[in-house]
DNA sequence: TTAATTCAAACAAACGTTTAATTAAATTTT
DNA sequence: AAAATTTAATTAAACGTTTGTTTGAATTAA
């Protein structure tokens, strides 16, 4: 699916304001405000709120696959290092598109049935799919042990940086770090967290439990 | 604070229905319906929608301290044991209070603030406290390594464990356990998370990075 | 008889969406 | 190349609902 400049526009703001405040707590008015849009052009490109929220999903939801695919054919490398390397891609990923990770953070916890629920589980579907391939190929050299828990290491993963990124408020003042500039700090996250992962998947894959 | 029956089933009522669809997307007439009372109840006995959320954050939140109080006055016990011990006490407390912690889950991805804010900073404040006393425990016992990131620790458990039940509707599908019976399902989950975040703290806590 | 509770009804405000008129852009015809 | 026509984009206003909250009378409990 192709966008506009103005559709992306309209779907700049309205993600900005849906991590900021919610879905249900951000008016069409809100989001033709921010967008400096008058507020039927909504409905004009979109159809609905909901169907905003749908092509937003879908538009982040895209270009996932891509860059993994290459991390899995490079050569020359071990697959703990490809591990490593998956790690601060998704690290990237999150830190780079933090207004929609706020969004999907709070969606996936809905109970829902719907578009937005199945969009979720198709990204979390391909994601599962492109790890379990580089774990197998770490088993089968002998590199990672037996018997892993793909889908509970990916919950490790996304909900360690998920909570981290999306609480970092919390993070902020909890390790006093409430000096430091908005900048610093991304960048401090951003190593700390890349570190910790890589040092428990590094665990997970070749210890013993 | 204390609540009168009455009260109390308006606050489960609510509870459930913030879960299940979130804070605005639950109305004032949802919630009396499902808790069998008058529209004006709600008002009548908490003010505002708002401060009946405020009211269930805070009754949930009570709760919490004393338990873990007790967990580190246990005598001959190592630190490694109590800090599992306190694993195990914070996924019963998640699982017997999901519907809690699933509003709790997206209450902290908002940029808020607010009294909601103030008492989320308290519980984690609580908490943090309570590790931190036990995680230098066991480093003045030499049981554990310096250099701790206790925040990021508590990242990687808040973290994780709210992921997966948070969004285990996902994780049901992904691990092909959609023929176990819900019960069991859970069963499987509090083990599985239980043996994998001991795994994980012992490892944070007492190799080298 | 006083106070606390419950209720149906009503309130204004905010909501998502639609309408019909207008302007701008693109396309076709002269 | 200009004019005419068609299509697309934009607008202010209005639509009917739903929202959270309040009211004042009725009922129950103290």
């Amino acid at each position: 699916m192709e966008y506009s400049d103005k559709q992306l526009q309209i779907m700049e703001a309205a993600e900005f304001l849906f991590a900021e405040n919610g879905f249900h707590g951000t008016s069409v008015r809100d989001i033709a405000d921010k967008a400096n849009i008058n507020l039927a052009m909504v409905s004009y490109y979109f159809g609905s709120k909901e169907k905003l929220l749908e092509a937003i999903f879908s538009y982040r939801g895209e270009s996932i696959k891509l860059k993994l695919e290459s991390i899995l054919q490079q050569q020359g490398m071990s697959s703990l290092e490809k591990v490593y390397l998956l790690v601060d891609h998704y690290i990237d990923k999150i830190m780079n598109r933090q207004h929609f990770h706020r969004i999907l953070a709070r969606e996936q916890v809905l109970n829902n049935s719907g578009p937005i629920t199945d969009l979720i589980l198709d990204m979390k579907r391909r994601n599962l799919e492109i790890i379990s391939r580089l774990i197998h190929e770490g088993q089968e050299k002998g590199e990672f042990r037996k018997g892993i828990d793909i889908p509970m290491m990916m919950s490790v993963m996304v909900g360690t940086a998920s909570n981290l990124i999306t609480s970092k408020q919390y993070y902020k003042v909890l390790s006093n770090l409430e000096a430091l500039p908005e900048e610093q700090f991304q960048q401090y996250i951003r190593d700390t967290l890349s570190k910790h992962l890589k040092f428990l998947f590094k665990t997970i894959l070749t210890h013993e439990v």
